[in-house]
RNA sequence: GGGUCUAUAGCCAAGUGGUAAGGCAUGGGACUGCAACUCCCUGAUCGUUGGUUCAAAUCCGACUAGGCCCUCCA
């Protein structure tokens, strides 16, 4: 398996720390409103990898954390935390917000069949934890105390910069405006383990700790829920290519510092989906959600595809007319996998498999090359020397990375009267079809398509799909 | 301003030094009462420009265009 590491700015041979165990850890959604699709695609391509790390034999352990402590605002919004304007817009409390939210997040991820990770941690609820970090990290001398809040000292770590390949003279010379100076910090680019004090006011989550009531900083929950679940070495940290920094930044220097060793080997991240107009973000254009792509009649799975069919260290631009023909091609191709199951023969072909199997096991050990690997789909598909068993084993196979639902019988619930009324339009159809009354035959076929009923004649007989 | 990434046909994209995979779209054809589905056929010299090499989309340089990051956005 190969894989571009952020670290290393290369792609190299993955060796977890112990022989079949990965341990991987992916830093969840905020959830003070709905993810959008853009967010969802870095969720997309970790539950590739995740799979495709097992489907070449490795045991994976994954967990997710869930920020639902009051994090600061960024964007357009000034100094408002993100949890309370979505609970004051929503009159509810902080508390029911984030459930809410986390219970949509995982809804929309269930239907783009990202799968729910092994262990799912709330940042809120282990506070402790990075209570006992923090401490170590003060009385080791690489956290301060300043005005009531607990800053990291970034000037304790050799090579802080290592992730983002920055460099402190560079930093800030032009940066955004609207970023205040912390003054009571030592250096400009310390960052806040707790807080006390600041400037946003009113926080509804808080807690009791050593210094004081107050809230976390940002990056501690992710140590400490990676530390407290998968141990202190890391084999893989995913998350979104903006997480760079400073967030994976200070992840690495606060675990390291905690630890006293090095934490986790490889860095992945994925690029953003884009809008035409550039960066896809919530406050800006159309706010594009899972419901929103089924309310105009998408299938979530051919998002997926969309995804799929690019690298997720692409830059992807999303357009209607992307995701149509990304849309069209899912169509087929599900089409053209019912044919084969629909004329199941053949004994399974051993050497066939392992060829194929090892074609796509190939694609995908090239950093997650999930284009080649549609591509030797399409093959076995196309190869007219594999009998159909084979190739449905096949198929089987490679949608347990894919994930398109290739092999799954949609399941339409009609309720029985429904249906002897389009078995019974359909009856009437066909009669006059024979009698070759086809003016009627076209009315009826319309009729139905009114009603959201789509009729095709196929080889085998008239089928009808019901698209609402 | 600094950092970083990208640039292959209408769209997505493979390609990691030896004369451009695949998918969708387009156009033509077969099938069909028509349509849909399905099947067959159909297109690019790789942003521009220097260089290295017997040989470059693939390596190096310059230029151009664009994205992202630079304190809480995946």
């Amino acid at each position: 398996m190969r894989l571009y590491n952020t670290l290393s700015k290369t792609i190299e041979e993955f060796t977890p720390y112990n022989e079949n165990e990965v341990t991987m850890y992916t830093c969840g959604p905020t959830v003070y409103h709905y993810a959008h699709i853009g967010n969802l695609r870095t969720y997309i391509f970790e539950d590739i990898l995740e799979k495709s790390l097992e489907y070449m034999g490795y045991n994976v352990k994954r967990v997710m954390n869930i920020t639902d402590v009051g994090h600061m605002t960024s964007d357009a919004d000034s100094g408002e935390d993100k949890m309370q304007k979505g609970a004051a817009r929503e009159n509810k409390t902080v508390w029911e917000i984030a459930d809410y939210y986390t219970n949509a997040f995982f809804n929309d991820a269930a239907k783009l069949n990202i799968r729910k990770p092994l262990i799912i941690e709330k940042a809120s609820d282990l506070i402790d934890d990075y209570i006992r970090i923090i401490e170590k990290l003060l009385k080791d001398g690489y956290a301060y105390i300043s005005n009531n809040n607990v800053y990291f000292d970034i000037s304790k770590i050799e090579d802080y910069y290592r992730l983002s390949g920055k460099n402190s003279n560079d930093l800030l010379v032009g940066a955004r405006d609207d970023v205040e100076l912390d003054e009571f910090k030592r250096n400009p680019y310390d960052f806040g383990l707790w807080f006390t004090v600041s400037k946003f006011e009113n926080q509804a989550m808080q807690w009791d700790s050593p210094w004081g009531v107050g809230y976390p900083g940002w990056h501690i929950e992710c140590s400490g829920i990676a530390i407290k679940h998968l141990g202190e070495y890391l084999d893989i940290h995913c998350g979104g290519i903006d997480n760079i920094f400073p967030h994976h930044t200070n992840e690495i220097a606060q675990s390291e510092a905690f630890l006293g060793h090095k934490w986790c080997k490889y860095w992945l991240h994925g690029e953003h989906l884009n809008e035409e107009s550039g960066k896809m973000s919530k406050s800006k254009g159309e706010f594009l959600t899972v419901s929103l792509l089924e309310e105009k009649k998408y299938d979530p799975l051919a998002y997926r595809y969309f995804c799929l069919q690019s690298h997720y260290r692409n830059q992807l631009v999303f357009s209607y007319e992307s995701l149509d023909i990304a849309a069209n091609g899912y169509k087929k191709l599900v089409n053209r996998v019912n044919q084969i199951k629909n004329s199941p023969s053949g004994e399974l072909e051993e050497d066939k498999l392992n060829e194929y199997q090892n074609l796509f096991k190939k694609a995908l050990q090239n950093d997650l090359n999930t284009s080649s690997a549609l591509t030797v789909l399409y093959d076995v598909i196309k190869d007219e020397l594999l009998n159909n068993n084979t190739k449905l084993y096949l198929i089987a196979s490679f949608d347990s990375v894919l994930s398109l639902d290739l092999l799954k019988e949609k399941e339409v619930e009609i309720d029985s009267k429904l249906l002897s009324y389009i078995e019974e339009k359909i009856e009437e159809r066909n009669l006059a079809k024979k009698e070759k009354n086809y003016e009627l035959a076209d009315k009826i076929r319309e009729e139905l398509k009114e009603k959201g009923i789509i009729i095709e004649d196929g080889r085998e007989g008239t089928t009808y799909e019901i698209i609402r």
